[in-house]
DNA sequence: TATTATCACTTTACTACTCAAGTGATAATA
DNA sequence: TATTATCACTTGAGTAGTAAAGTGATAATA
């Protein structure tokens, strides 16, 4: 049964790198009361608000039921506002919402880059995200095999 | 505030396109009524049985507490089993096991690797490879920065 | 011998996601 | 006007993870 692929090995790397990358990353905004999904959610509405939920929801690869949880959580917390325009929620941040991602985000940032900037030199880093760029857009036009 | 580091960049390909990954892969293992969670502690368990709970968490980068979980519900499902040895849990596939694994690893791989050769070379998968490689082993060694 | 420490695992309460069924308002049609 | 469709969002049941407290057996110490 032992007969790994390149492609093969290539993926477990991915992911065992993105849950431990994603741990540290919750461990380190700790500090700011945030957790990583609720920084990246905050990121996205603070770059394209004001926004509707279904464009969020597709912003994060996030489906409708899991934005909306997330969004209560949010919006409990004072971080977001939700104003029912028609039949569409409009999202925007709020002051305190503005105010911890001005503070976290140059922080998140540097410690996103430290994954990389600490082994890869800046060539081998821009390697590896047109490889990557390349994987990302393949898998989202991806169908499945038949069965 | 938009001054995005080429490390932030990267990061956010890779976030996105394992979740991407992991759903299409868990629509792909339907097949075999697996999640890819599930593959992937099947994977590992063939591959290092009998081996305990503990050595098993650290395989697949899950706490003790999901570890516990996870087997408790494979063990409903029949494809594994857990022996009291002294105060260890020895953990061994069954039959059944063994055979949807037999049944789904040659697939499992094919798919996860054509994410991979679907755009890329060989020598462009070798070199993606390597870069992962050296970012994921910098990560498990990695501290928080300080407060 | 009685107490305490250690160890491997479980449990509780939480975040974060999935799919699929449900809700409630507007728009389209009979 | 009454019915049906559509749309944006919510909710219920489930998987998968976390941290931290709990359990129960063996080992180490007073």
């Amino acid at each position: 049964m032992r007969n790994n692929t390149i492609g093969s090995l290539i993926w477990l790397r991915l992911m065992r790198f993105t849950t431990q990358s994603n741990q540290l990353s919750n461990e380190f905004l700790k500090r700011f009361d945030l957790t990583t999904a609720q920084f990246d959610v905050l990121m996205q509405i603070s770059i394209y608000q004001p926004l509707t939920q279904s464009e969020l929801a597709e912003k994060v690869t996030v489906t409708q039921g899991g934005i909306s949880r997330m969004l209560v959580r949010l919006e409990k917390e004072g971080y977001i506002v939700r104003k029912q325009d028609w039949k569409t929620k409009t999202i925007s941040l709020t002051e305190k919402g503005e105010a911890v991602l001005e503070q976290a985000f140059p922080e998140q940032l540097a410690f996103q880059s430290s994954f990389f900037d600490e082994v890869l030199s800046e060539e081998e880093q821009k390697t590896l995200y047109s490889l990557m760029t390349r994987v990302h857009k393949n898998s989202q036009k991806k169908e499945l095999p038949p069965v």
